[in-house]
DNA sequence: CCGTAAATGCAACACAATTGCAGCAGCAAC
DNA sequence: GTTGCTGCTGCAATTGTGTTGCATTTACGG
């Protein structure tokens, strides 16, 4: 449950994988983020670092398989990587909120997912809930 | 509210559109779809009346633009289209059903979607509850 | 310090979707 | 029926996002 505590390096040799600079940039990055960043974003933010693109690719797609990191799919067909709280329980009871305006995507951790019944035969194995609208910065500023 | 009962062109045209070959089938083919359909589903079928690939896209825009139908974000990063039901009240209170297996994408008409509370500032303009799983049919053909 | 397997960088590829522009066609006016 | 305008269509090229192959480098255990 302590594993937050752990710095990045650690937490990702516990995993049995190696403590590479990407990874570990990555991973900072993440957990300050309290958006799902999008590897563009990603991509611009570690530019000085010079990490390729395919590298910050593969490392986002690890920490997916990791469990470190969630992917979600974006209506602009972009996928975006937010930081897999440790002592979270299901990831698909959690909302996201993606505002018209400036494009970012929240987590709604207060929002609660509830899964649905579905009809005969149906089975779910996640739920997404994505909501679209104006954050509380936009729609302030953007007014009407 | 009868809509529904107009002839596609006769749709199109209210709308102060253009009854167009392209459209008209377009129309017709989502009418008589139960599932979201994707730019491919549609080219397939369309295949041998010769639309180009581009006008495909154009028309399914232009359908969503005019409130005719719905774009749904695949988790493929691909884009699938449904008519939207001219008596519905929202659209955004629907949800979608990917199923895992076959890759077919159900409108769960029957599942409410519940425009869920937001932090303070945030307004929401569309809500789109997407589930994953194994819909009747690949649950009881693919076993486990 | 050395060796090895994993991770990286580079380049090319795959795929969905978009844009520009020339030509055609639906619909209205006559 | 003919004409004309506007908007729709077709083609080709471009963008944007993500993937794959392969040679090189590097983290980490010995």
């Amino acid at each position: 449950m302590n594993e937050a505590s752990l710095s990045p390096a650690d937490r990702i040799r516990s995993l049995g994988a190696r403590a590479t600079p990407a990874r570990i940039a990555v991973m900072r990055l993440l957990e300050t983020a309290e958006r799902a960043l999008s590897h563009h974003d990603l991509e611009l933010v570690l530019e000085a670092s010079g990490f390729d693109r395919v590298t910050l690719y593969r490392v986002l797609d690890w920490m997916v398989e990791s469990g470190l990191a969630h992917r979600v799919t974006d209506a602009q067909r972009v996928f975006r990587f937010s930081l897999a709280a440790p002592d979270a329980p299901a990831h698909d009871r959690h909302a996201h909120f993606r505002c018209e305006d400036c494009g970012k995507v929240f987590c709604l951790d207060e929002v609660p997912v509830t899964r649905p019944n579905l009809p005969e035969g149906f089975s779910s194995s996640a739920v997404e809930l994505s909501i679209t609208g104006h954050c509380g910065h936009c729609g302030k500023a953007g007014g009407a």
